[in-house]
Formats: structure tokens, sequence, C-alpha cells
DNA sequence: ATTATCTATAGATCTATAGATAATGC
DNA sequence: ATTATCTATAGATCTATAGATAATGC
């Protein structure tokens, strides 16, 4: 039962985020009676705690540890974080607006969640920094800051996913051709970076 | 007080959505009472309605009615569009977060947005892709599709509003370095646009 | 004995409406 | 007279807890 109220309970989070997401709902969906969800979780904030931050640490350690590939060229490297980052926004659709949204509502959660990863990145970014620094020395790459970069990158691959449902407002899709969209960007994202890294 | 229900609702409304929003706060925060709020607009649903839609129209519209410009060189008129989205991002940081939340969550409030709103872009979008397929057939742009282009403008554009507070996790700003960052990012994005549309 | 599950309910919202009173426009 | 504003309240949630009962582990 705990299980499954965890899994209920993410589903519906992630599908209609926090305020619109009941206990009496989870439970309901579940099979249970309401006052198990509080028996296990106490409250519905910290039962959306356990699954935010569980959630968003896979999020984001899906991405930065892959630093086994370590002696590609630079430019093969980018190929592959970008795409990396892609796929794990495409397996998890929905978590971009889940952490703005609730981000948002609580900013402290905000501060707690920084204590708990950014010891991560930062070896990799640096890494990644310098070797950008070195191509664009050698001429390979037009100059840029890694911070831009690293913007460029994250916009092109979220964006998709968070405006896919507004930009069917303005050319309707069924569900085969937004497939086909999102995994044309995937190439198309990549493909757009390395362009406007020429010299 | 009918006009500052209003302000007071979409206020509130964009800062923190539907769900979050009460009539009983609204009222608050105007000075009168919760009644007032439904004998202006009956439900709430409707309020919130009237709201969006109307920021919805304008948002598009300061985009997409810039056909002035005619005769300029179609990289000037991109570098304009480009910019001029995100002149009206920035007056309007919040709106992408609502629509894409309420959007989703009234699914049907899609299809009366696109009847109300599908005719304005089509010729833009026509025209431009014209000058889009000409340029690329003379040599100065390389081959990409106009789609492709569109959402990479407005990835780039509209990403940065909707992930500054995630980004922050990672990276802590104060208002003043967030505000640089907003600023350059505006020239970043029209730049990396274009250098990635060379031959 | 301890842990899991249920029933029942208190207390806090919140939306929407009915009906009273005040303000305004003719 | 009509329109704007208020008071009061019904009815629907929803969260959280207390206390009863069932299931399980020793």
């Amino acid at each position: 039962m705990e299980a499954q109220i965890l899994e209920t309970a993410e589903k519906l989070f992630l599908e209609k985020g926090y305020a619109l997401t009941s206990t009496t709902e989870i439970a309901k969906e579940v099979g249970c009676n309401q006052a198990l969800v509080h028996y296990y979780f106490r409250t519905k904030e910290n039962l959306f705690n356990v699954i935010f931050e569980q959630k968003f640490k896979d999020f984001f350690l899906s991405v930065f540890q892959l630093r086994n590939l370590k002696d590609m060229p630079f430019i093969n490297k980018l190929k592959f974080i970008i795409e990396s980052h892609y796929d794990m926004l495409q397996r998890n659709p929905k978590m971009p607006t889940l952490v703005m949204n609730e981000l948002s509502r609580q900013p402290e959660q905000l501060k707690i969640l920084r204590d708990k990863l950014h010891a991560l990145p930062e070896q990799l970014f640096a890494e990644l920094n310098a070797e950008l620094q070195q191509e664009i020395e050698k001429g390979n790459i037009r100059p840029v800051s890694f911070p831009d970069l690293l913007i460029s990158i994250i916009s092109l691959n979220v964006a998709i996913f968070v405006l896919a449902p507004v930009a069917q407002m303005i050319i309707p899709l069924d569900e085969n051709q937004t497939q086909m969209l999102i995994a044309h960007r995937r190439s198309e994202n990549v493909d757009f970076i390395l362009k406007g890294l020429r010299p």
C-alpha cells in the first residue's frame, strides 16, 4: 500500500500539480481510504516533498553522471550531453513544469535542494568549460561563454516539452505527429547548437 | 471596483495560478467583500477566462502584428522579431507558465483560443516562410525548415523566463545579476540564432 | 504487541447564492 | 428603479487526527 500510494501520488502530482491533487483523490485511486495516506506520510506536504526530492535527484543525476566517456572529442561529448539531457526529458516530460511550479510555490524548498545537489555538477562544468576554452583557442569553435552555451542547450531541450501543448494551438498535431516532432527536435537541437558554434 | 477586481485577480492568477487563488483572497486584497467578485463575474472560472483570454490575445498580438517593417532585409526582420518576442516576454514574464498550466488544466479552453487566434499568424508565417526559402536558395542561409526555426526562437526566448528560478538553484544570483542576465540573453539569443543560420 | 487499515469527525477553507441595505441615475 | 455593495449561510471540499478493528510478527 505504501508503495502504491507513492506511485499514484507521483502520477497525480505530475499530472495536476500540488494544489489540484488531494489526498482524498490519491486514496480513491489507490483503493484505500484517505486516512492511510496520512498514516504513512503524515501530511500532504510531506508526501509531496518525499516524491519531489527523489524525482528531482534522479532527474539531475541522469544527466550529470555521464563522465565515463572522457576521451571523446569535445564536439562528440557535447552531442552526447545534449542527447542525454533530451532523453531524460523525454522520460520525464512533466518534470520541468512540476519543478517550476513547485519551486515558486515554496521557495524554501529551493535552498534545501541546492544543498543536496550543488556539489554534483560543478566539477563536470569546470572540465567542460576548460575544454570549451581550448577549442575556442584552437579556432574550432566560435567564442561563446560556457554558461551561455549551457543555457541555450537547456532552453532548446526543455522548451519543446513544456510548450508542446501550446504549440498544438497554432498547428494541431495528432499523437503520432507529436511523437515525430519530438524525435525530430532531438537531432535538430544537436544540429542547431553545433552549427551555431562554428567559428 | 469591477476594474480593481480584474486587476487584482490578474495579479494573483499570474503569481499563484488558478487553483491557489481564491475569490476570498481576491476580495480581501481589493478591500471589498467576497460576494462582489461573484456579483460581477458570476464564477471564479469565468473571471479567470475573461482575464486569460484578454492577456493571451495581447500577448500574441504584440508579436504578430509587426508587419509594418516590410522592406527590411530578411536577417534584420528576423532580428527584429526575435527581439520583439523577447521584449513581450520580459513585459509578461509569468505568462508562459500561466498559459502552460491553465491549458493543461482545461484543454477545452485550447480550442476556444485557437478559433480566436488562428487567422492571425498564418499570413505572416507564410510570408516569412517564403522569404526564408528565397534566402536559402540564394545561399545566404543554411537549409532549415521554417517551423524548426520558429520553435528554436520561441524555445530560446521563453525558456530563460520559465527556468530562471530553477537556474538560481545551481548558480545563485541577486536581483541585479538576474536583470543583467536577462538583458544579456536578449542579444545572445539573436546572436545564437543568426550564427546558427549561416550557410 | 506492533503495524496496517478503517470509520468518523473536527475544523478550515472555498464557491456560490439569497436576501438585505446602500448608492446612483433617471 | 436600477445597480452596487454587504451580511449570512448552504453545501462541498479538503486536511488531519482520534479511536476502533483487523492483520502480522514474534
